[in-house]
DNA sequence: ACACTTAATGAAAATGATTATCAATAAGTA
DNA sequence: TACTTATTGATAATCATTTTCATTAAGTGT
């Protein structure tokens, strides 16, 4: 009896891929009091991390403010805004290219099991602000 | 009389330069405090984020813990154990080839003023344990 | 050297995000 | 249905960082 399947876990899974665009635990869990008013902040946090763990979301290191949560797992780059925090996907996948653990490996001696390319930007919102 | 120089900030400033690997904000305190028994923990939070401001050091968005304070200002990537925390640089240089700012502009419409290569590892000390 | 203005400091409280605790609940099993 | 215990909700605790505010001292002018 490993694990179990609850409402509040597969509520919370569902609004991270309805969510889409990289939100913050708490975004996550306005969203989930929606449809389970007396969820509590930390199932939210419980079960997002549970989900990263088990390889079915990531999180985004984003430096400013809260982490956030990803329901990508396929490797790929954010653009992080500088002033309101907001993260989104960069495309194509061009920009990994040239990335190379192998040789991050043989620089510096770590066991490399991943990377994280974050451009830093200011968004089309806050370009006009 | 826009700014002072003050005893608080040239050791603070000196004590980046020479921890060298990336401390964090507390490790500056610690060290500050030998010099300067009586520093208070704001007062080196401050000053860090004055240097950054000033462009004189740079902060490294690792996701793992405190933030960390970097005496390079230089564009290099670095590398983050997920056991302890650590940060090293990961030198050459070569990584950040094939990152084009203005590519990663028009495929998301953010105005690109920088980026970040982290490197996700276990360092040498943490695979042996 | 002295007085003055105010930037900078130290100490402590406040904030914000995340994790830990624990009694109560409910998912899976027999 | 009864039983076991994983999971939950509520709350306290933790941790990093920022804010507040009275006090100190850097720079300036006398
Ligand atoms: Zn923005
Ligand atoms: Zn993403
Ligand atoms: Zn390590
Ligand atoms: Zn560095």
């Amino acid at each position: 009896m490993a694990s179990r399947n609850t409402v509040q876990q597969r509520v919370i899974a569902q609004q991270l891929m309805e969510l889409g665009n990289h939100p913050t635990a708490d975004e996550v869990y306005r969203a989930v009091r929606r449809q389970l008013p007396s969820v509590s902040k930390a199932t939210v946090y419980r079960t997002l991390n549970k989900l990263v763990h088990l390889g079915e979301a990531t999180c985004v290191i984003a430096g400013l403010g809260a982490e956030r949560f990803d329901h990508r797992t396929d490797e790929h780059c954010h653009v992080v805004c500088m002033k309101c925090g907001t993260v989104q996907d960069v495309s194509e996948g061009v920009f990994n290219d040239g990335v190379d653990h192998a040789d991050a490996a043989a620089a510096c001696g770590y066991e490399i099991v991943g990377h994280d390319l974050v451009f830093e930007g200011i968004c089309p919102a806050c370009q006009r602000a």
